[in-house]
DNA sequence: CCCTGATTCGC
DNA sequence: GCGAATCAGG
């Protein structure tokens, strides 16, 4: 991919309304949050000014002065991760004939006592679930999402499995319903 | 650990 | 100009 007029315009866009190089990048596709950056700098719009016009001009001294002068590139941890790189996308999802969905009464692993989640949460928890991988226990990594879906006694039970949240151990949705603030506990009707 | 942007430098 | 590798901070 290259930076054609219009992506870079969608670039100027989303790193004006804020947006992190990864998600632009995600945006754009074809490119690293790398490139992104990169090209945030080159384009001189690397502080999220937009008609300061005042350009700091910071220069760093230039080090390459010797004929090979080599920056001696620590490397702390050669760890080669092998990432996706980029990938079309997997939206699109058939979903097969899904008829019992999530009981709310008894796969509440947390909170185990009352757990009455509210509209919205479940709403956005059913949403998610529609796109939830199914991942099996021995699937489930540090950074899948560990809400489990059906009932453990059966065949029907899985594992959310989408991105977790930083940190959590659930994906954003099922945070959601497992941190209910207490508060928001009002009695529903059943 | 994950994520963020910043910088360097070979291509 | 481009962007992977790397650095540095959260």
């Amino acid at each position: 991919m290259s930076w054609t007029d219009e992506r870079v315009e969608i670039l100027k866009k989303m790193w004006g309304e804020g947006q992190s190089a990864s998600v632009i990048a995600k945006e754009l596709g074809g490119v690293t949050r790398n490139a992104v950056i990169g090209k945030v700098h080159r384009l001189g719009l690397s502080n999220r000014s937009g008609g300061g016009s005042k350009a700091p001009a910071k220069e760093k001294a230039a080090p390459k002065t010797a004929a090979k002068a080599k920056t001696p590139p620590k490397k702390a941890t050669p760890k080669k991760e092998a990432e996706p790189a980029s990938k079309p996308a997997a939206d699109i999802k058939p979903i097969p004939a899904r008829k019992q969905i999530i009981p709310a009464g008894q796969p509440l692993p947390p909170q185990p006592s009352a757990n009455e989640i509210s509209p919205e949460a479940l709403a956005s928890v059913r949403e998610v679930e529609k796109g939830a991988k199914k991942l099996n226990l021995m699937e489930l990594t540090e950074r899948t999402c560990k809400w489990p879906i059906g009932d453990p006694a059966t065949e029907d039970f899985w594992f959310c499995g989408l991105t977790v949240q930083q940190g959590k151990p659930y994906c954003e949705a099922h945070v959601g319903v497992a941190f209910q603030p207490m508060s928001s506990r009002r009695d529903r009707k059943r």
